[in-house]
DNA sequence: AAACTTTTGACTAATGTTGACTATCATTAT
DNA sequence: ATAATGATAGTCAACATTAGTCAAAAGTTT
């Protein structure tokens, strides 16, 4: 229903590929010809969908016979994977970058959807409300990494 | 319900438009247009008639395709029961008494264990980690406030 | 008159798009 | 070997396109 700008249709084009074969490998120049943009879109377009918070690891290759290549990746049953997760939230983790990381543990079924929207209302930026954003993204960081934790060790 | 000034027909339109797809998607701009006002005036019709209250959740993205989305959501039978305990939290809570109302609500089968314990994790008073006590106390009673706001409805 | 609600617009914030410039790698020429 | 060249991908900042906030002004109700 949503998705009118190119971003979101590359996104949505690359994720059907990935659901099927869970890794692709593309030439950043003929998706960029294909969707009728700049290559660097493709850049963006894999910086704020494709990162460690939303489940992928990203390489690429550049010069002849250059490449991009999308892996998706399980958060919990990786502990690297966690681990690197950990150290993207370090002391500060901004709304956006919560809810991607909350939407990757649901999509690998680490949480239920009701688990997943109670942590969501938690750390929405509405809820902790704090003048300084700094503060705000200290304490969303502090409650995201007691959470993962207690998935981590718990349970 | 009469619809003398524009708010009010605003709501009236948007909530005919949902008696039927319990969903929808709009542009600001173009439903300002539309009835000829200025667009934060459409933020005011949302913030004043499509509160949580109201039944309504409300999501939006800024940018290019960027768009306000309005859901009808079912409130659960017991919403009113957790609209007296957020009276009682109230601007603030301590952390002994935030454990007996999650405690209560899993006794009542509100929440899981599992729930129960991501909550905890969540407001627990090492990980908000605040010098002072009353801010401590007060970013607890919002999030605890947050989260029986999402318990009232499910999905 | 006071209190409350609605309307308006200037300013802010978030997200997306574009292109010039840079970095890296493979191949070919010297 | 080394240098030059061409083929990729990366970065970054300017610009574009939305929605959000806030408080003053205007209107309405008590």
């Amino acid at each position: 229903m949503q998705g009118q700008n190119i971003s979101d249709i590359i996104e949505e084009y690359l994720k059907r590929i990935l659901a099927d074969t869970h890794q692709i490998e593309i030439k950043r120049s003929e998706i960029a010809q294909l969707f009728n943009c700049v290559p660097s879109q493709i850049n963006y377009v894999i910086n704020t969908r494709f990162t460690i918070q939303n489940g992928y690891v990203v390489r690429s290759k550049r010069g002849g016979g250059g490449y991009i290549r999308i892996a998706k990746v399980n958060l919990i049953s990786d502990a690297d994977v966690l681990d690197d997760l950990m150290t993207v939230i370090g002391n500060n983790i901004s709304s956006t970058q919560a809810f991607q990381i909350i939407q990757s543990l649901f999509e690998d079924n680490v949480l239920t959807q009701k688990e997943a929207n109670l942590i969501l209302a938690a750390i929405d930026q509405q809820t902790l409300a704090f003048e300084d954003k700094r503060v705000e993204n200290a304490v969303r960081a502090r409650i995201l990494i007691s959470i993962l934790n207690r998935l981590k060790y718990d349970d």
